[in-house]
RNA sequence: GGGCCUGUAGUCUAGUGGCUAUGACGCCACCUUUACAUGGUGGAGAUCAAGAGUUCGAAUCUCUUUAGGCCCACCA
């Protein structure tokens, strides 16, 4: 029996060591059940500890899992961690104070692994296991491992087969501060105010004044454009300008994009500021004139500036344009510009040799494979087709970093040639390894790509490394695609849309049934968490002051796909549910001892609460079937506080209390009745209560249903519901609450026993559960007439 | 500039055509009642952002306006 206090923290511990010897939450992968994968987001292991935005993320499918596994399904249900790549490398040179340069590449790529195994090991246990998550940790992978590597490198071989993988040398968006290559989906446009200055060229018989905001690009001038109907210009063009302070001469030429009304109406194109400037590059065959190192300094062809940053060299060339009385003009200028994701440093256009996969040429069939595809929410399919109709580049893989996937290449020193391993050699480092033949043309000397991919290289595959594509192939073809991706919104463009791009380039495939878009948290204003606003809190302070099943009754209330602000307060409901539960769960066990469930003839009452219970799993079932976790324990929530507790329990008491008075059927039934409207009602809180339904299952119901857990019992099914006995006693309750409400007017206890008068239709419908309402209410007698209530002299 | 989401009591929130608009926190009053005072019962509190339209009937559908949020584009 339960005891009197709830003591959340030991039920915790207890179960959740119990869970984890009795391994209640692995897959089987013999299991003839249905499965039902789920494809979870790996966590970066370098951010230290959790915000209680990935708590409620991770808690939040976490749920699904568990009630997906009560409903039959074999559940794969992996966990993962994501240590691979730039936020690793930022942390171990910042956490031990080095830098990449200063340490050999394998060195360095050691110290990663080191410090990654640490931080995995510490969240595992404090945040993961913390918070009850069902993971089978013998599914556990790291996009780090050999087996991802593996399956990382592979996919870039078939795809550099199939034409879908290239290399080229082109103008690609470009970080000076990580000096890598970005794709796309890696840059983040700010709002800025900058400048936009006025500067005077030479024209071969007149002077034009060109407004810019990157005079310090002047260097890197190839070209002038003006609108080909501007009549100010049309005489200019075909003509010559000579660049201030650096003297080459360009051509003017007119082109439709240059809008008139901006600035001058004159554009100088430079190699490069910005994309336009790569368009038109390409478009009219200019020649490249690079004035900007990797580094984001300017280069040794820009004379007195060499060795400036950009910003240095923008102020020096200003100042020589005063000098010298061509800076006409300076205006202030509100822009966004694109910007690295992860240090807000603008990007630049640098031309390097890098591989590419090919997404332009597929947009029409990506969209058509996100259609087959269930969004949770549907809107955001929208925000997937608008990002992949405005992509304009293909998508960068190649990262020049240190730490992640090596890219399994090898040039041919003699003649260029690109040397490919073989499949089964994968994962290697070319660093570390060399090609087993010689090159086509006799050479064996080689140079080895010194790149690593993009860490989306890697995650991009994980519904098909988390279920062991290479190592277990049989495994694959049953649990591919995966059944469910949940994932954060802010990702579609590069998570989901990664994942889209390869399953179907792969398999011509979805990579799963469903993706659902998890909540986003905000804080107690509305406003996103970040480091940076200091408004962060940490899922871990939060665990001290408040219990697992408290905080994830809280995730339980958050709607998929909508941001929710952050309130403590809104965790008081969930300790007070939790004693509720408590306390009822007592009272309905104590009145169950020595009871062996077997089903009798009902009474009417207790087919009333049946029927409503039947109702609510219904209804349950449905919204955890689309993800509407709130609503679904909404509903149980609902049932269980009012019809059950404010209701029934006090109706039930006449018979529990008083069993002499009652024939020994009706007292069967009224035990049955709590027995299964308990049992029903903690099964399903479990998902989202993993703790507490587990003890109260434990302390009475394991003996009879017999499985070793509440989390691998069955999902209760919808039995008959019985109209009308629910409108009789929907109607007791109505008279009850009246009754309820006149005692408390009167100012007195609702023990005080009443007389009541209803009206004859009343009554009739009432037969059935007239002793019931008599016993309830504390009437001494019910008579028939206009309806009154009236105390007891 | 384009697209998407949201606007319901002091706060958060349910509700996508139909009884007096849901629930929680907070507030007020009462109730020592044998599960629970971390409780129970009852109450006050909302012109459902504004306007127009469709309809017998609109928080709900349509349009316009407005406020907030998000995504994308432009970015000389």
């Amino acid at each position: 029996m339960l005891p009197r206090e709830y003591n959340p923290k030991d039920i915790e511990q207890k179960w959740q060591k119990y869970w984890e010897k009795e391994q209640i939450y692995a897959f089987d992968s013999k299991s003839d059940k249905k499965p039902f994968v789920i494809d979870v987001p790996p966590p970066y292991a370098s951010a230290g500890h959790l915000h209680v935005g990935h708590a409620l993320h991770y808690t939040q499918f976490e749920i699904i899992a568990r009630q997906k596994r009560m409903l039959g399904y074999n559940v794969h249900f992996a966990p993962c961690f994501d240590d691979n790549g730039l936020p690793t490398e930022k942390y171990v040179e910042q956490k031990l104070g080095i830098s990449k340069k200063d340490v050999e590449r394998s060195e360095f790529r050691k110290l990663c692994k080191e410090e990654s195994k640490k931080v995995e090991g510490e969240y595992a246990e404090k945040v993961f296991k913390a918070l009850g998550h069902s993971y089978d940790w013998k599914l556990l992978y790291t996009t780090i491992s050999p087996e991802a590597q593996r399956i990382s490198q592979i996919s870039f071989l078939k795809l550099l087969a199939q034409g879908d993988c290239y290399r080229a040398e082109e103008p690609t968006l470009w970080c000076p501060y990580h000096q890598t290559a970005l794709a796309q989906a890696e840059i983040e446009d700010i709002h800025r105010n900058t400048t936009l200055n006025h500067i005077l060229f030479n024209t071969e018989d007149s002077k034009i004044e060109i407004a810019t905001t990157r005079p310090e690009l002047l260097p890197a001038c190839v070209g002038i454009f003006v609108h080909p109907e501007d009549s100010r210009y049309t005489k200019l063009v075909g003509k010559k300008a000579t660049v201030p302070l650096f003297g080459q001469k360009v051509p003017i030429m007119a082109d439709e994009k240059v809008e008139k009304d901006f600035g001058t109406g004159i554009v100088m194109i430079c190699t490069f500021g910005d994309k336009t400037d790569i368009e038109w590059w390409k478009k009219y065959h200019l020649p490249l004139k690079v004035c900007i190192t990797n580094e984001g300094k300017m280069d040794k062809t820009t004379g007195k500036y060499e060795g400036m940053t950009i910003k240095e060299a923008r102020k020096a060339v200003l100042a020589d344009l005063k000098a010298e009385e061509l800076l006409v003009k300076q205006e202030p200028l509100e822009q966004e510009i694109g910007t690295c994701w992860r240090c807000n440093t603008p990007i630049e256009f640098i031309v390097t040799k890098q591989f590419f996969i090919r997404t332009l040429a597929h947009k029409e069939a990506l969209i058509k494979q996100a259609r087959k595809i269930n969004w949770h929410p549907d809107f955001y399919r929208k925000r997937f087709e608008d990002w992949t109709n405005n992509l304009s580049w293909d998508w960068c893989i190649s990262r020049q970093r240190y730490y992640g996937v090596p890219i399994p290449v090898w040039y041919c020193k003699k003649c260029g040639e690109m040397i490919l391993p073989d499949e089964q050699d994968l994962p290697l480092d070319p660093l570390e390894t060399k090609p087993k033949t010689s090159c086509v043309c006799g050479s064996t000397e080689f140079i080895p790509e010194e790149d690593v991919f993009d860490t989306w290289m890697t995650s991009s595959m994980s519904p098909e490394i988390a279920v062991r594509w290479l190592e277990k192939p049989e495994h694959f073809e049953q649990l591919f695609p995966a059944s469910l991706r949940p994932q954060a919104q802010d990702i579609i463009r590069t998570w989901a849309f990664y994942t889209i791009l390869k399953a179907y380039l792969h398999f011509k495939s979805v990579p799963w049934q469903d993706i659902a878009l998890g909540t986003y948290i905000l804080d107690p204003k509305g406003k996103g968490m970040s480091k940076s606003k200091g408004n962060v809190v940490w899922a871990d302070d939060l665990l001290k002051n408040y219990d697992v099943d408290t905080f994830r009754y809280w995730v339980g209330t958050a709607k998929w796909g909508s941001d929710v602000p952050f309130n403590e307060k809104d965790l008081v409901a969930g300790r007070k549910f939790l004693v509720k539960l408590w306390n009822a769960s007592r009272f309905t066990l104590s009145h169950l001892e020595n009871y062996t469930p077997k089903k009798p003839g009902l009474e009417p009452i207790d087919k009333w609460l049946l029927s409503k219970l039947n109702k609510v799993i219904k209804q349950s079932t449905e919204n955890f079937k689309h993800y509407e976790t709130s609503e679904a324990k909404q509903a149980a929530e609902l049932f269980f506080w009012r019809d059950f507790c404010d209701n029934y329990l006090e109706i039930v008491k006449d018979r529990v209390y008083n069993p002499d008075k009652h024939e020994e059927k009706a007292i069967e039934s009224a035990k049955y009745t709590l027995y299964i409207s308990l049992l029903t009602t903690i099964k399903l809180m479990a998902p989202i209560l993993p703790h507490i339904t587990e003890e109260i299952y434990q302390s009475f119901f394991q003996q009879h249903e017999k499985t070793k857990s509440i989390h691998c019992s069955e999902w209760p099914e919808v039995k008959e519901t019985f109209e009308e006995e629910e409108e009789a006693g929907d109607l007791l309750v109505e008279i009850l609450s009246k009754v309820r409400q006149f005692k408390t007017e009167q100012k007195v206890s609702l023990k005080t026993q009443i007389e009541l008068t209803l009206p004859k239709e009343q009554l009739e419908k009432l037969a059935p559960v007239l002793e019931d309402l008599k016993a309830v209410t504390r009437a001494t007698k019910i008579n028939e007439g206009n309806y009154e209530i009236k105390l007891q002299d």
